[in-house]
DNA sequence: ATGCCTAACTAAGTTAGA
């Protein structure tokens, strides 16, 4: 296989955000990239801008708020998937995948799930399970999958600054970090804890309390990795510097890069 | 227990994010 760099970002807007999302492009030259939260109805999406750029590109919008997409350099990413099996209709949380580069993709934004206890909280946990039904035949897949997205969940206190104002959230609860438990039991290699068990990364850094100056941050969204390609694993990261531009986005993008050939 | 900040929709105030 060929050598890959493979992002996801939680864009918050779309057209707000395009000017600095094509900088970003054109300096990191990712081969694939995973948006979420585009904000913006599909008629909106920029679909030129980013043939001009050299990406083709898949998307899912809804107006005013989630929308996912998936970007390819050099080539169109190939649809395998729109919405999880048992929740295809699900406007509210959608799921993309897409054969890239030989690569299977899938781009997921997980429900946010507040106010918790309630409604949403439930629809959270009940799209989780749905996502790790669908996930586990995939896992043990000869093909070579990533799934990336904003996954809403806080994995551990390690992946927070601080759990203080954070342990009434949906992102914290016991439920929520016990689906991604499952999720990772299937088999699942999460990119950067792997890469990184002792550092502390941030993905998201919200706009209130001047939380990126403070560096008070989240990990929050993932990439993870097959059995099949993992051991392809070369590194991962954090954009961070991307939170820092005007009209920035709340989360940073992350990333992971492949190589041509077994890392282990 | 709530606001803080920001975008979208829409036209000043609400919804949603997390």
């Amino acid at each position: 296989m060929k050598a890959l760099k493979i992002a996801t970002f939680n864009i918050n807007g779309l057209r707000a955000r395009l000017p600095n999302l094509l900088q970003w492009l054109a300096r990191e030259r990712p081969d694939i990239v995973c948006l979420q939260e585009l904000k913006a109805q599909d008629k909106q999406f920029p679909v030129a801008d980013f043939e001009a750029a050299g990406y083709g590109s898949l998307h899912h919008g809804q107006a005013s708020w989630n929308g996912v997409a998936i970007l390819a350099r050099d080539t169109q990413p190939l649809e395998t998937r729109r919405g999880l099996p048992g929740a295809e209709d699900d406007l509210q949380s959608p799921y993309l995948e897409a054969a890239v580069h030989g690569v299977l993709v899938g781009c997921l934004y997980l429900p946010n799930g507040n106010p918790q206890p309630g409604s949403k909280f439930d629809y959270k946990l009940a799209w989780f399970e749905h996502l790790i039904a669908y996930a586990e035949p995939l896992q043990a897949s000869e093909h070579p999958m990533v799934l990336a997205g904003d996954f809403n969940v806080v994995p551990t206190d390690f992946d927070i600054y601080n759990t203080r104002s954070w342990l009434k959230d949906a992102l914290l609860q016991p439920e929520s970090r016990a689906c991604y438990q499952r999720l990772l039991a299937q088999g699942w290699v999460d990119s950067i804890r792997h890469l990184y068990p002792e550092k502390r990364v941030y993905i998201f850094w919200d706009y209130f309390r001047q939380h990126w100056q403070k560096n008070s941050g989240l990990r929050i969204d993932h990439l993870l990795l097959n059995t099949a390609l993992a051991p392809y694993l070369k590194n991962a990261g954090v954009d961070a510097r991307v939170r820092n531009e005007p009209h920035a986005s709340d989360h940073a993008p992350a990333w992971i890069e492949l190589a041509g050939r077994k890392q282990r």
